[in-house]
DNA sequence: AGGATATATAACTATATGCCGATGGAGGGC
DNA sequence: GCCCTCCATCGGCATATAGTTATATATCCT
């Protein structure tokens, strides 16, 4: 937490919730708009079509840039990218073993934020759904009269 | 290590195994990228300092608009769109209550998202930490000798 | 109706991002 | 050394996104 000058080291602080969760501060404007950027980046990292297949693919266990590529189907030089970004996020590492780089995941979190966002999805569909069934039960109605 | 193919199976997967973990079909490659692009728009839309700031200052209930933007401290457009940005995903709503329009979560689970986000970066910087510290024993030794 | 307030949208700029083609650099076999 | 494979990086282009200013819309009040 870095508000007010003060700067509160993770080391001194008992748990993550007293150090990341010093979110909230004395009040609510004093958010830690360092610690918004970093979940922000984080998430950026995810928030790709290319990057989840990627890491998808990954979920089965490591591969090298040449197998990712003809799984996920696009260029070299463009995985190479998308690989770097995930990699600078901390969500895959990679090892090296002769001319190929093996890349793995780094974080496993990453399937149960996927899984949350799946739920989140299904929910919404499951609404909608339910929304327009309500209504086109209403317009059968309003039409008998 | 992770490699060797675990696979994170959603508890709740008998449901949603029909069409959001139509992921998985007979093998790797088919993959619905339909469901890759709208979990990455899912998260797209958390992706965002200013976003996440919203949310975050909707967590504690619903805030009409001039609230929300004090809270934040940005233009009135800007978190306007923000929101529009929000709502189109999915993650907030909103009410109309005379000329205000009040703003509340739609979708508890992205404080999920953001708390496993959290543990995610936590545990990143303690392996730094601890690579740096263990990093520089080796060099101190190394002086000694 | 007309004014006041609250929110949404449009038009625009600056910046970031995804993708491609081409090039550079590292490791292994000859 | 030379070449080959595999991967990373650079330059360029097209698109997307955050931000601002100005304007439009909606609701309430008199």
């Amino acid at each position: 937490m870095i508000r007010g000058g003060r700067r509160v080291e993770p080391s001194s602080c008992a748990s993550m919730s007293e150090w990341l969760y010093s979110l909230v501060g004395e009040n609510m404007k004093t958010v830690s708009t360092q610690l918004l950027e970093r979940i922000a980046d984080r998430l950026k990292a995810m928030a790709d079509p290319m990057r989840l297949h990627i890491l998808h693919c990954l979920q089965s266990g490591e591969h090298n840039v040449n197998d990712i590529l003809q799984l996920v189907g696009s260029s070299q030089a463009n995985v190479s990218k998308h690989l770097a970004v995930l990699k600078k996020a901390g969500l895959v590492s990679c090892r090296r073993s002769g001319t190929s780089v093996y890349y793995f995941i780094a974080d496993e979190d990453i399937f149960s934020i996927c899984r949350i966002c799946c739920d989140g999805l299904q929910r919404q569909l499951d609404a909608d759904r339910a929304t327009i069934e309500q209504g086109r039960a209403e317009m059968m109605r309003g039409s008998g009269e």
